[in-house]
DNA sequence: AAGTCCGATTTGTGATCACATTATGCCCTG
DNA sequence: CAGGGCATAATGTGATCACAAATCGGACTT
């Protein structure tokens, strides 16, 4: 059973926007980054060191290197069988994901605030065009691509590096779990909060901002929350 | 100028609490964790692999991967060079610490109260006394340690591995900057504020021991920023 | 027929080697 | 004596090999 349903992508050979010259560990951290945060790994599964080199067409070591900084990140999670997995999703875990989100996230889109642009405004109206679009056409990961776009991008132009890095962690961490969700009930009773964030940074609002923010996350967690835990 | 002042620990070779039979790349993680946390590094050096390897006794290898553990934690810092060093701090990066300490922080705190009790609390309160000791004493890295310990052993008892992971790495991001300060001005000026922490515990207040958790993190970061930024 | 034990396979770990890239020191040139 | 180019050394990266622990399979026992 070694390659069962690993999904397809292997390490694009060359002439990747991002990933040029980059070394082949940057290269499987990337891959299975996407991998993890867009529903291309399911909670628990066992991983292992030879299965995703074969899987991505490298040696083990370059796999070695990236797991372990994915385990850093706690998106995989190391046993003390020394074996590697998936971490399941747990209600506490999700609180505390909630709470992180919560407490990280908003703050980091107002740093961002200033520094967003007509053209930066365009690009991410364009990403909410393409999140509804998923959400009527019920495709979860393309929902979740999207959806992780349009806060990405607000975030990245906080250029808050730490703070950046704290929340980068906590996606990864319920990535894999919210693709489970949608997989089961799908996307269309999802609600596109994201309009009041946008007119918000139109007006320079940042308390605006903060609270759209902070209501587009309670409002997807507690539906994920809701459909998972039924609490 | 290969070892110059490298300190001395070695990879204890056994018998140590914590790493018995772990794995080597776990022990050097470990010991490298301690290097960053208390001081035993100094911002902005350059390090490398194999020197690290020969100074704890070990090969590259399991270097490697605990150097890469810490870099995705950002306790080290890798360059376009792909050259590794302790990253330096900025204003800015100062600034997104102390934020992200008083969202997290003093919320492990309360979530671990309930489970803080007389042997915790007497544990507790003989590290505080380490703490001042090692103020009287001049001591900073006998200060870092037991002042790391106080608040490490409070938030584990929360055991939320996810916040607790996020606010370890930002830990791990202010160690070797909070040495350097010290180092400069000593640890005469500063004041214990855990006390008012340990009597909120007693109570079982919560919004006390926020409050507490906060204005000692507010002090203790104003004091290193003013001396160290200046503003 | 169910549980247990033992052998074969898989897996993580660590070391060593080879190579490309980068940094460093030296010599030469002006 | 200063500055630039070149040879040398050092470094990160990746592959391969060897080994020990763990897992899994089936055969055997009761």
């Amino acid at each position: 059973m070694s390659t069962s349903n690993d999904g397809v992508a292997l390490v694009e050979s060359e002439h990747l926007p991002g990933a040029g010259g980059a070394p082949a560990h940057e290269r499987v951290y990337l891959a299975l980054r996407e991998r993890i945060l867009f529903g291309g790994f399911q909670p628990g599964r066992p991983v292992t060191l030879r299965g995703l080199a074969e899987s991505l067409g490298v040696s083990p070591m370059p796999v070695r290197e990236a797991v372990r900084r994915l385990i850093a990140q706690r998106a995989l999670e190391l046993h003390d069988n020394r074996r590697v997995s998936v971490p399941a999703m747990t209600a506490r875990k999700f609180d505390e994901i909630v709470f992180a989100r919560l407490a990280l996230e908003p703050e980091l889109a107002v740093r961002a605030m200033p520094r967003i642009g007509e053209v930066e405004l365009a690009r991410i109206e364009q990403i909410d065009d393409g999140i509804e679009a998923a959400m009527e056409r019920g495709d979860p990961e393309g929902y979740m691509r999207s959806n992780h776009a349009f806060h990405a991008t607000i975030y990245n132009l906080a250029a808050s590096e730490t703070l950046g890095a704290l929340v980068d962690s906590v996606w990864l961490q319920f990535g894999p779990f919210m693709r489970t969700v949608y997989g089961r009930v799908g996307t269309t009773n999802l609600e596109d909060q994201h309009q009041k964030a946008i007119s918000a940074i139109r007006r320079q609002d940042g308390e605006g901002l903060k609270s759209a923010i902070s209501e587009d996350i309670m409002q997807g967690m507690r539906f994920i929350g809701e459909t998972a835990f039924r609490r």
